[in-house]
DNA sequence: TGGATATAGATGCAATTGCATTTATATAAG
DNA sequence: CTTATATAAATGCAATTGCATCTATATCCA
């Protein structure tokens, strides 16, 4: 086995550096500017849009709370607070999940869809003006393609794993 | 001039929004795992590590919180609250600026010179691993050029514009 | 069966962020 | 000069997030 410093702490390349630098203010810069396009048109922010959006399509128009986790990368206390707003404004509606009495469905209420809709109507011409009038098609792929290569997580070691 | 509808809301193409989900969904990955890696060496987030690097870089390791706020993006109260939190750890320190009452120096200390150099130790392999090894040199290139398009403000009319 | 352990989801409390406003100073216009 | 307007930075307060823990139920294993 070689060096363990340089299998441990390897320094990142200039042009990956470079590359984390951009995908930080590029994510930033437009997440920032359609954030801005939805609090003008008084809608909801986007975590609001993912939940509602992951609800219409799921069968029945309902998930459980863990799985919209796993779809939107919310962190467990963070959705649980989101539906309660969720909830208070009629977009969602909690149910019993009588498979499993630690369990709860959440549903997407008629309002639920029709807010899913209406943001739509804002955040779609966000997206094209803030990130896609600045790439042409092959570009948009190639960047998602390049992204697709980044969202797999990083190995961690599993727990009751035999190998050190 | 063609149907306003297709100029100011146009629909995003599949390519378009596939590039905006993933460019979301690849950062919160990453950015969630590079600062899992910080907590779990015990230092502060990297929002720290911007503030001081910028200073650090600067001359005389002193920059006005404006000057700041441009390079880091960062709200100017949300600014000013780190700094406060920054100083109180004696990473950073305020001092007069003579030339206009209205300002501020912020200088960094030789703590958080320090700092800037300990949490360089971590965040640097920790791009390396979470981003650096899922992509060759000529990925991080290609990623690095498509993002730097994103980063072009969009364009709004300033006030005092003529054109409608 | 009966702990021990794991999982789903909620919640109390502290830290951080967002928003609006305030304070202080500077610059512009009459 | 004096008033109006703009800019730099700080701050009060509400909303959101993070962290740890709690409650309830389910599963595993002796």
């Amino acid at each position: 086995m070689s060096d363990s410093s340089e299998i441990n702490s390897p320094q990142p390349s200039q042009s990956v550096t470079r590359a984390w630098v951009r995908l930080m203010r590029a994510q930033q810069i437009v997440l920032d500017a359609i954030e801005q396009d939805l609090k003008v048109a008084e809608l909801p922010p986007l975590g609001w849009y993912d939940v509602l959006l992951e609800l219409a399509r799921a069968d029945d128009g309902r998930l459980r709370p863990y799985e919209m986790e796993q779809r939107t990368l919310l962190a467990q206390h963070n959705l649980s607070r989101l539906l309660d707003r969720m909830e208070k404004t009629g977009l969602v509606q909690r149910e019993v999940f009588s498979e499993d009495g630690r369990g709860r469905w959440v549903m997407i209420t008629e309002a639920g869809r029709a807010m899913q809709a209406r943001m739509w109507r804002v955040y779609a011409p966000a997206i094209q003006r803030h990130l896609g009038d600045k790439l042409d098609e092959a570009q948009a792929d190639q960047l998602a393609e390049l992204l697709a290569a980044l969202s797999q997580k990083s190995y961690r070691a599993p727990k009751n794993s035999i190998e050190g």
